[in-house]
DNA sequence: TCCCAACTGTACCACGAGTCCAGTTGACCC
DNA sequence: GGGTCAACTGGACTCGTGGTACAGTTGGGA
């Protein structure tokens, strides 16, 4: 059983390395089984297909994501009770964790299937879906704590604002993609930072 | 010849739609050559491979995104001469031209080829990196006319807040198309311009 | 000792990219 | 009217990858 066990998550490894390097159609199941010393036959009999692997991996990755996001704000909020304080030093924190991740960060993954969603079928897609569902609940949350104490100098949207923090992050990676830069993703999550200050200001001024 | 740039263009509409439909690798070459009613050595004919395919759909994405920006604030300038007043107007019509395209808007292209960049050859990523560092010097101009004016609240870095345009479209449409909801790129947009409302107010509050 | 989960290994099919190439079509020119 | 050349057609072939099928091997626990 620990064999098993073992070498799924070996597969798990292998593949998610390969897929935020190179996309998932590029990551071929050749070269997961040489990555992971298995046959194409042990690779089948842990996942019925690709689609398969997808979704294992993106529960994972949302998984773990999510206890990344716990521990970066219960960190913040260890250094600060206030919940505006609280907010922008977990970003800080989040900046800073981005600038640190060479090839940068698994938001990736979401990003990298959204764009090839006709390769998938819909168990991969509502993961997906959920995922970010999962995020905008979660920064909401936060943000509606906020504004109880800072009244917002203008109105927004409070989901979308949500939104904009994995928009944020996501778009910055599509930057630092596309130009092989390494900071982008921190440098607009630092600027979205910059947002929420002046958003919650107060009005004094 | 007119010949050839017909079957040219004819080939380029339909890849391009069906690549912003179900991404590059999803589109197969069969296809194109059925939509285009040519057959598969007419295809290599025009393109030696998928790779010069690519890149021919993204000079002529990027050239017609280009205009689109140029109309855009063009017709933004019209309305309002001040240059704060002129980039919250040219913010607001992306917006608007972005709830109106349902299946949402060629930034796709970029976002798609930068996240299978491994099939793709140097020539292409250049000129995706050529495309959004023409972007970043577009919209970095454009802040600095406003900061001549209005003094920003806080110290941002100018290349990165030009760079914020592009990433929060294509985050935007990240969103959008994992969601399968129609309109968070342009609500991202909104919240952007919010922003820039706030970081170019008059101090007097 | 036997059993079963966790594999290995091989043979096989489908499909899409890409190559090669011989032949056809039609516009334009002498 | 004949020649030329660019713009194709069509078919045969290779190769890589996903996926199926299935028979056989291995090693740890009851």
């Amino acid at each position: 059983m620990d064999r098993k066990v073992d070498t799924r998550s070996r597969i798990l490894d292998i593949a998610e390395a390969s897929v935020l390097d190179k996309g998932f159609e590029a990551t071929s199941i050749e070269e997961i089984v040489a990555g992971a010393q298995i046959s194409r036959g042990g690779f089948f009999y842990h996942f019925k297909d690709k689609n398969a692997l997808a979704r294992a991996m993106l529960e994972r990755y949302i998984e773990t994501e999510d206890l990344l996001y716990d521990d970066l704000f219960a960190r913040a909020r260890e250094l600060n009770d206030d919940p505006l304080h609280c907010m922008l030093i977990g970003l800080k924190l989040l900046a800073e964790m981005l600038a640190e991740m060479p090839r940068g960060h698994p938001g990736c993954v979401i990003a990298s299937t959204a764009y090839q969603d006709r390769l998938f079928d819909e168990g991969v897609r509502t993961l997906n879906r959920q995922a970010i569902l999962g995020w905008r609940k979660r920064f909401r949350g936060m943000f509606e704590e906020i504004a109880k104490v800072y009244e917002p100098r203008e109105t927004v949207n409070m989901d979308a604002l949500g939104d904009m923090v994995s928009g944020v992050v996501e778009g910055g990676l599509v930057l630092q993609r596309a130009l092989r830069e390494h900071n982008n993703a921190s440098e607009q999550i630092m600027l979205f930072r910059t947002y929420l200050k002046l958003l919650f200001a107060p009005k004094l001024s």
